[in-house]
DNA sequence: CCAAATCATCAGTGTGACTGACGATCAGTC
DNA sequence: GACTGATCGTCAGTCACACTGATGATTTGG
């Protein structure tokens, strides 16, 4: 299809599904970034959490994982640290690397960020029924599958 | 759902629905941005070179409807216009406006353009059927409809 | 024991958009 | 016609944010 006028020039282009799938997630992240926001988390946040809840060993080990710079690691860690949400303690096997655990604290905090994100996909998929939701994710999942390891791609930092 | 096990944790927050659409969306971003850069231009001169090909009036009426900041936006042109995408031309009825025209050459780039979107979008989509396609369509479409006016969302600037 | 590699960290840099101000112009009021 | 307030485009300064490159501490392998 090509452009016939020129005022249909802007509904062309914000009309493709490509643009809308760009819409839907800055709005899904906004919306996880408000649900977020009264425990003081960002969605980097949550994700270097949610890194150190699983067991990841080192720091750079974290940043490599999630895609987010090793210093913007060291940021973010030293804000959940300073929330006590995280402790931060020398390897005793291999004293460079920090074990980074998390606290009660932070696991009591990380079950209600969870908690909040389920709220905000249910405000997000809305009153899409249970096989629209199951389909839509599959679609994406398919999507991914494909496109992941596209060369060029930029990491998905969160 | 609750967290079982720490290992699950990444797991069952990597694996939200919210969350693939966000990783999609950047995906998707990236993949357009990757396809407009042989024409020199990023998502976000597109947004612009758009909305002056509808016609939008001054350059801060294209500001407030695509909610790119408005010095923002005079960079955008300005950038525009060195590439001879754009003309700015005093508005005779109103001197204090500036008339945004697209050349033949911004013409004929935001053609090109179109067509790179739409090779994106193919590769995007994928093997999506036909009913797929429309049906994802449908389905993002329903959730950003109900989304958009949302209080506290940020506008979608591209 | 030494060289190279790895880890966490930090200071400096750079990019990108926003804030606030400016001169120019217009619309309405007296 | 002069005055006031609003709007337009622009620019300089600022701010947030993440990245580059370097550093000291530590480990690993020869």
């Amino acid at each position: 299809m090509s452009i016939t006028s020129p005022a249909d020039a802007e509904a062309e282009l914000l009309g493709r599904t490509g643009f809308r799938l760009v819409e839907l997630g800055k709005v899904a992240l906004a919306m996880a970034d408000g649900a977020l926001e009264p425990y003081g988390l960002t969605g980097r946040h949550l994700r270097a959490l949610t890194l150190a809840a699983s067991g990841v060993p080192s720091q750079q080990g974290m940043a490599a994982r999630s895609g987010i710079d090793r210093t913007t690691m060291v940021a973010l860690l030293d804000d959940l640290e300073r929330r006590g949400f995280v402790r931060r303690r020398r390897d005793p096997a291999d004293r460079r690397r920090h074990l980074v655990e998390v606290t009660d604290e932070g696991k009591a905090v990380l079950h209600k960020a969870s908690h909040a994100l389920d709220r905000t996909e249910a405000e997000l998929l809305g009153e899409l029924s249970g096989s629209d939701r199951r389909h839509l994710g599959r679609m994406v999942e398919h999507m991914l599958g494909r496109l992941r390891d596209r060369p060029g791609l930029p990491p998905i930092d969160c």
